[in-house]
DNA sequence: GTCTATACCACGATAGAC
DNA sequence: GTCTATCGTGGTATAGAC
């Protein structure tokens, strides 16, 4: 059910998809989905609460690299590019339907997604400290470089003229450029 | 009905929002709208092409600014920002709602957002000519700072922590480091 | 040009048979 | 655990009075 779920809500968006396309994508009635949720909106959190627990779960997996915050916000944006697109589906969930979540779900997912941006902060913060970072605020850098990840999702399609890899370089070429990285250079090849 | 429109579904999305709804806006009853739009989706289209139409027509009304492509991007940078910080709802709309636009309406949307991209690429591409700009690719570094500048308005409101010049001041400079700028500085005050 | 009324359909959710 | 059947609601869009 959840992964129906996820896929036609990412298709078609969540009001506009019905419990009867939902139940017939899994080939049931609509009523049998009322065996495993509560109601429509329940299902919906619980694919982007699902989402966010794993993102922060993925990233608190990760051995943070030795070295210095360049080497960490490589690994951030490397970390981020990856699991984004590995789940494009629930990504696109978590970032359209964010309105169409009742105030106390949409609290706790904001919640999650602001726990994981402090992560990026405090990486460009240590960077600051240490002098080889320069942003302009850490706040503004923070959204900022999310944003510019995130962004791969809109239009990356494996099979392209680019592979996952090259992309990946390329954005984390960007992402050091526009943290001001004193080692920032433009890969090639 | 138009600005009824635009506030509705850039508040609770095109599936969510009912013609009766927009009627009850603007103090009549449903069957009145379709004296002036044929449907729903017509109404939802009418809304994103007047945009996207308007952004083309507002930077074609620019005046390009004389000097190397660093000035234009700059000029590019602060248009984009300004001119989407002035029409939330309606860029809210123009990203959120393609889904549900009709097959052949979608292919005129997206032609409109291909022809925006562009004007972005071709700066890009004249400073990579000049020396001024090192990109690693003119379509990735397109998309990367695009979705970097439309996302200032995920998050600003007017009235926070930074005044929108400052917000302005610091993208500017977050855009030109990523595009490796040769002159690139973080801007003070 | 706007109203009331309504046709027709789909929705979310539940009840009770099996 | 899944089905059929259904309740109550609300959707888009149209018809015809005024």
């Amino acid at each position: 059910m959840r992964d129906a779920a996820l896929k036609l809500f990412a298709r078609d968006g969540y009001a506009a998809v019905s419990m009867r396309q939902i139940a017939s994508e899994i080939g049931v009635q609509a009523g049998a989905l009322y065996l495993y949720t509560a109601d429509k909106q329940s299902l919906l959190f619980d694919l982007m609460n699902g989402h966010m627990e794993a993102l922060l779960a993925a990233w608190a997996d990760t051995v943070p690299p030795q070295g210095d915050a360049i080497t960490r916000l490589e690994h951030f944006a490397r970390f981020h590019i990856r699991f984004h697109a590995a789940r494009a589906d629930a990504v696109f969930i978590a970032y359209m339907e964010l309105r169409n979540l009742s105030d106390e779900n949409f609290a706790v997912i904001e919640d999650l997604r602001r726990r994981y941006e402090a992560e990026l902060a405090r990486i460009l913060e240590q960077g600051q400290a240490e002098g080889c970072l320069t942003v302009p605020d850490i706040k503004l850098a923070t959204m900022a470089l999310i944003a510019m990840l995130t962004g791969v999702n809109t239009w990356f399609r494996e099979g392209g003229r680019l592979s996952r890899d090259r992309v990946e370089d390329i954005y984390v070429d960007m992402v050091l450029k526009a943290a001001g990285a004193a080692r920032a250079g433009t890969p090639t090849g």
